[in-house]
Parts: C-alpha cells; structure tokens; sequence
DNA sequence: GTAAGATCTCCAGTCGTTGTAGCTTCAAGG
DNA sequence: CCTTGAAGCTACAACGACTGGAGATCTTAC
C-alpha cells in the first residue's frame, strides 16, 4: 500500500463513519470514488480523510446531506464571498431553534403527565388520561388543531 | 351512511391524521379494520376516532408506533396496575430530555459559527472554517471520538 | 345521466443510514 | 507455499413513519 494510504476500514476508525456510511456517500457523490487497489479494495488519502471529517462534523452540527453538499461545495472556493454559506448556516440555525422551543414545550407536558401518575391502576393513571383526552387542561400542545405534522420537534 | 358514521376523510380532517396515516396505520395493525360500505369504503364510528386522537396526541408527544401499540394496549386493560405506563413514559422522558440536551448544545455551536462570520470571502469564513476543522476550540462536541451516531439529538 | 370529488389498491420514494448474504482480497504465521 | 481470519467487495433489503402518485371505482348532487 502507497504511503500514508488508508483502507476504507482506517478511514472509518479516523473519521468515525462507519465503513458502509462511506460508501454510501460515495454512491450519492458526497465524496469522490477513492483509487483502487489490484484487488478492488479502496484507497484514500488525507484529502478524503479532511472532507469526511468536514461531513461527519456537519452532519453532528445537524445540517442535512444536501446542506453539506452545498456548504462542500463553497468551502472549495475560498475566494468567493461566504454569504451563501452563512445563509445556509442561519437557516439551519433558525430550524434548530424551532426544534428545540417545541422538544421543551414537549418535555415539560410529558414531566407533568409523568408526575402526576400516582401509581395506581390504569383507570386512574394521569399517562393514560392525557394521552386519551386532548382536550385536557393540562395539554399545552395547539398544533394538532391545525394540520401540522406529528413531532415536528 | 348509517347514523354517526365517519369517511377517512371525515377521520382525517377531525383526528388531524392524513387520509393515508389512518391507511398506514390500519396495514400495521395499529387500529382495527374498519367497516366497509358496498362499495368497499372505509366507515369509522366513534370508537376509531378516539383511538385516533389517542394516537395522534401520543405522536405529538414523540412517543413511537411502538410504544404507542404498548400504551393502547394497557389503556385497554383498566384494572391493571399503571406501572408498565409509567415506566414507558418515563423512558420516553429521559430520551426527550437527551435530545434536549444535544440540541442544546448543538444550538451554541451554531450560534457562535454564525455569530463569527464575518461576511467576507470564504477563505476567512468562520462558518467554513469551523465545519472544516473539527479539532477547534470552539468545539463542543465530544461525541465522535467515540463511535457516536451523527445527529442523534 | 353526468360530473366532480372522494376513495380504493398498489407501489415507489423520502432520509440517512444499517444490516445481510455470499463472495474475494490481504497480511501474518507456520 | 499454504492456511487462516480479518477486512474488503457488490448488491440489495430493511428501518421509521409516513407521503405521493397512477389509475380505477364509488358517492353524491344536480
């Protein structure tokens, strides 16, 4: 194997993908196909390892494969001006905070719902009651109203 | 239509669910078969509607198909002992209350990336440079030296 | 009778992986 | 040189929870 080579293996170890996860996104061309060697068996190299670290680091960030595709693609042209990328990154930011306000509202009725259950039997159990009744004083939660999308958060 | 008999659609539009979840739900077994008219149409009395909004308010609050089947089936069963509804909402909490915090976290990140930009040229990009190199002190995120799962918040 | 709208079945697609089956290749030890 | 076991290969199916479309049929109002 030529100098500071990788097998797909190593690379998935250093980047912490796994090995199918590689893969996978060199069939959507995410990443270029790597070398091969006589066997078949991919080769990569530093410039691979630098733009799945780039990808996985994105994806932890939550941004979406074609967001990445996207942001890829700007960080290969260091001259142009970063709105775009910064764009992508608000948007993406703005979608986080709006996951996050409804996974707390989501939390604090589950808490409550978990509080109150006294242990007893099912007929009398406070889970089961919220969960049945929706119009329950206690539902914090309009959107089933409208026709919006269940956990959206 | 006998008397109080609902169309999907009807279903549909009360209950919040789209015409194919109440479909989908049906294939997977999560409500019963409904009635069929002559002409091999669905009709629903007011039994499915609850169970409907059952279901519909259990996905709000993030809970799965799964433990969705689990919680209709102890609803069923009033004179046994809430414990094992307890204990199901009790887990659903703690893993809304990791994904809180993941996101949470995520968010900061986020923020202080775009925060940072200063909108000149992609080469000084904070956003870019950020993403690129995941080693930055400015990185929250322990997760993928281990083999963390991506975006698991 | 006819036209519009709702419903039917069946099937494919979404997203981002993950897992499987059944091979071949590679590197080390004897 | 031969074997062994790990790691790699391709191709494809499955996950969860829907969503959408094609093309046919039913219902209802006029």
């Amino acid at each position: 194997m030529a100098r500071g080579e990788l097998t797909i293996g190593e690379l998935a170890r250093r980047s912490g993908c796994k090995v199918q996860t590689i893969r996978y996104y060199e069939q959507i061309g995410l990443i270029a196909p790597a070398r091969r060697s006589e066997g078949n068996q991919r080769r990569y190299d530093a410039r691979h390892a630098d733009r799945l670290a780039f990808i996985r680091h994105s994806r932890e960030l939550g941004f979406s494969l074609e967001a990445i595709r996207d942001l890829l693609a700007l960080a290969g042209e260091p001259d142009q001006p970063c709105g775009d990328a910064d764009r992508i990154a608000r948007r993406h930011l703005r979608d986080v905070e709006r996951r996050l306000a409804r996974l707390s509202a989501l939390k604090s009725e589950l808490e409550r719902m978990v509080k109150q259950c006294a242990g007893g039997k099912i007929a009398d159990c406070r889970v089961i009651e919220v969960l049945s009744d929706h119009s329950h004083a206690n539902c914090l939660n309009d959107d089933h109203r409208s026709g919006t999308k269940p956990f959206a958060a």
